[in-house]
DNA sequence: CTAAGTGCAAACATTTTGCAATCCA
DNA sequence: TGGATTGCAAAATGTTTGCACTTAG
């Protein structure tokens, strides 16, 4: 999805909710949509600090994500390190998270088998999906490699 | 796995550790097991401070609960309410869960055709898993046909 | 004895909120 | 014009921590 229809999207949800569309939330939602990388508030926060445009505070950032995440422009996730991060949703298909416990990177993968056994499971229990996440901790493979290679010279 | 048995192996998790057995500690771990519903560290506190026996502060609950969850007693799980819940790892096997959006209802399900489908996808990316959740958000049976009740006699 | 544990209150960290001033539509 | 929005700082919230005192082993 290109960069102007997205803004429109944005629009046309402000409008749809009768809010306005402020130098603030422009600025927040561009930004935003600028990094193609999972991010924190406080990140966007900060960048939008050090960055030259319209001044936006915290407490704007934060009500505008909030925004952001309820017209599913983007979705919040828990990467476990005690603070939400953000992913674009609009332009993505859904997908799931491998979250490497050394380096923090976070990777994606999706398996539609996966999503299929979910449902399955949901029509057994009577039990209506709304949404899902699938969380796999573990290393991912530079980090793998280094700890195998450091475990077993310590071994020796 | 028996009371005693299981109390034993607390104290020998603790005398591997070097920690000791404390009244406070037998007090919240006797508390948490006997409790087979998800509970909160909240929740734990609420109940030693209502029941009579040893009185432990807030400080040492949370801590012991950390202690737990360290020595796979316990494991936590955000239930996306704002506040971890516990439950029992001894004597059960693992499962996943699905929460309830309407009354909060946590249920538990397990496939394990999902867990082989999560091994392979980490395999295909070089990722070394040491621990997964998945959380399916929803509604239960019971709020699920609530909703659709007063769903149709809106519409009607 | 003495390392470990406890209780207390203060500290934390992220996010939310009340309110007066400001700004879009 | 007037409801929506903003910035600020204070509040909220669940959890953690520093420290002086106590206790298990």
């Amino acid at each position: 999805m290109k960069r102007e229809s997205i803004i429109r999207a944005f629009e046309e949800f402000l409008k749809g909710r009768g809010l306005k569309l402020t130098s603030q939330r422009r600025r927040i939602f561009e930004r935003a949509f600028a990094t193609h990388e999972h991010f924190s508030a406080e990140a966007l926060v900060g960048w939008l600090q050090a960055e030259a445009g319209p001044r936006a505070s915290r407490a704007t950032v934060y009500r505008t994500l909030g925004l952001l995440v309820d017209g599913k422009f983007l979705s919040a996730l828990d990467a476990e390190k005690g603070e939400l991060v953000y992913e674009h949703v609009l332009g993505h298909t859904h997908h799931d998270h491998m979250l490497c416990l050394e380096c923090g990177k976070i990777e994606e993968f999706h398996d539609e088998r996966i999503e299929e056994l979910q449902l399955a499971a949901c029509r057994k229990k009577g039990f209506e999906l709304v949404s899902h996440d699938l969380r796999l901790r573990g290393y991912c493979r530079g980090c793998a490699r280094k700890r195998s290679l450091s475990s077993s010279a310590r071994d020796r």
